[in-house]
DNA sequence: AAAATGTTTTTTCACGATAAAAGACATTAT
DNA sequence: ATAATGTCTTTTATCGTGAAAAAACATTTT
């Protein structure tokens, strides 16, 4: 089973949304771009499209027979791609009680519980290396360093440095500069989720991360935009698994970026300064609160 | 040609190097130790010395029969493990003229011309990624955003972040920390080298990355210390191409060093920053001059 | 001639297999 | 009883292979 077509079975799930838009396709280049895959792709899904029914197709000439049912769609577990089914497994295994700083990561072990091949586990592993959770011991077995505290701390003592920095690179971007359109848009959908944050809360985390990402793009250096993958994925799974006071504290995170974008579009670097650290330091109180009380004390 | 046993043959090297200064061989588990191997790879190498006449070995005796020849040695290319290796071609090519930012990188013609398996060279291009050398464009190839001054810039930039908090971080250590036994031990191998550094200029690479990295430890703070394999790496490859007035540039380092060390002796924050900055400083510039003229452009 | 479609080639992704190396368990020597 | 040696098992590192997907090339349509 050398290779799953989850690539394919992706955009034929996200052509068929499309399809039953527009009512019309493009031509297949154009499809290709719009789905964000090759024309190989494109003319597997066409394919297919046409053998069940859904479109005719003959050469340029595509028209749609009818709109896409429940059944025609791939099921959605078939469209994840590998890593983010083995990154899923492995994050839940971190997390789940028993998961002790020190404890050794086995890729035989992982890669036959997750049930594919080790090569993938072991490039997973690899990449994974990075968020500062785990090290390899050269020759050997990989060891887990744990979401303690002290990591929570240096996560955040970073991100802090790092989005300071940027948000003071921010406010001295020329008033022509793209950015400042992107900041009113997002100042606009802030003011949409506060004024519906009783039902809305759960959208606010995706909003969080366009909003400092935006930030951090104002610094121009690949390293501080880069590690906003880190804070990204932390805060993914922290969404996850803590939901305690979730609907307060996304309404005060709400308010404080609001702030934020005010203090940003005054262009004082004092006010900016101030808004960004009060937003920060909330937001490493929500974080720290969150590490699992097995997971405080940090190993020799 | 599964696996080639480049562990064994680098910790047999070592292990004769040992057997030259001691005469005499410990036990299994405590040569395991010393060599940073198993005693799987413990037992391979002494049946070697064994059949090549070195030792008698019989359970616990172990005899020294003769000093080692030359020969006894396996070839000092064996030694090195494919990433390495993988590394070297790389880097290679990445340094030589003609590769322009922009580039793609095609991990099947790298492993052909490299004359390795696909899987070592895509592990090598994962890791390499956090140096933010190259991108990956998802379910396709590598892109190669080059050494240009701007990747220079934007590298500095935040090694000059971490290694002023570091500092500042390093003062502020208890006396009875070990960190000040090892800055004296650093200081004094400072001044040996600058009383002879007009022949030994080149040794300075090696002692400036762990005075560099004994600093950032004292930040406490992982990211920190990790970010600093980016620097040691770019540094290696720096000091490989760019020897130009490279006995000159050491010299003035050594000093700025010795300056950077008392300001920490004194434990005085203002007197750190001021010696970290200058010595900061004209890092970058030696940085920068070394950048080839033909990469000094960065695409839009 | 520009842009689409049709066809072929190349590359990426993932697997199972295998030797090297590590690790675990059993046995023996001090 | 501790620590070594002897033996067996498991895991890691690497390759070759094959299907999925991308990319390149050739041909047709507007």
């Amino acid at each position: 089973m050398s290779k799953s077509n989850n690539v394919y079975k992706d955009a034929f799930n996200r052509c068929l949304r499309l399809l039953d838009e527009t009512k019309s396709l493009p031509s297949e280049p154009e499809l290709g771009t719009l789905l964000g895959v090759s024309r190989t792709t494109v003319r597997s899904i066409l394919s297919r499209m046409e053998e069940t029914g859904l479109i005719a197709w003959n050469k340029r000439s595509k028209t749609v027979l009818r709109v896409p049912k429940p059944e025609d769609f791939f099921p959605e577990e078939e469209t994840d791609s590998l890593a983010e089914i083995i990154e899923r497994s492995f994050m839940r295994r971190l997390l789940a009680e028993g998961a002790e700083a020190g404890m050794q990561i086995n890729e035989l072990e992982l890669a036959r519980e997750i049930g594919v091949g080790t090569t993938s586990v072991r490039e997973f592993l690899i990449r994974f290396s990075r968020f500062g959770l785990i090290e390899k011991r050269r020759n050997s077995h990989w060891v887990l360093k744990g979401f303690t505290r002290a990591f929570a701390l240096e996560l955040t003592e970073i991100r802090e440095m790092f989005e300071l920095r940027s948000a003071a690179a921010f406010v001295a971007l020329p008033q022509e500069s793209a950015v400042w359109a992107d900041l009113e848009g997002l100042e606009e959908e802030h003011r949409q989720l506060a004024s519906e944050i009783a039902t809305r809360f759960n959208e606010f985390s995706e909003l969080d991360e366009r909003f400092h990402r935006l930030i951090h793009r104002a610094s121009h250096n690949r390293f501080i935009v880069d590690f906003y993958d880190v804070i990204a994925m932390i805060f993914h799974y922290h969404y996850q698994w803590n939901k305690a006071e979730e609907r307060q504290r996304n309404a005060v995170a709400v308010q404080e970026h609001l702030a934020y974008i005010a203090a940003l579009k005054s262009r004082d670097p004092g006010k900016v300064d101030a808004a960004c650290r009060k937003h920060l330091k909330s937001a490493r109180q929500t974080l720290l609160s969150s590490i699992p009380a097995g997971r405080q004390v940090q190993p020799a």
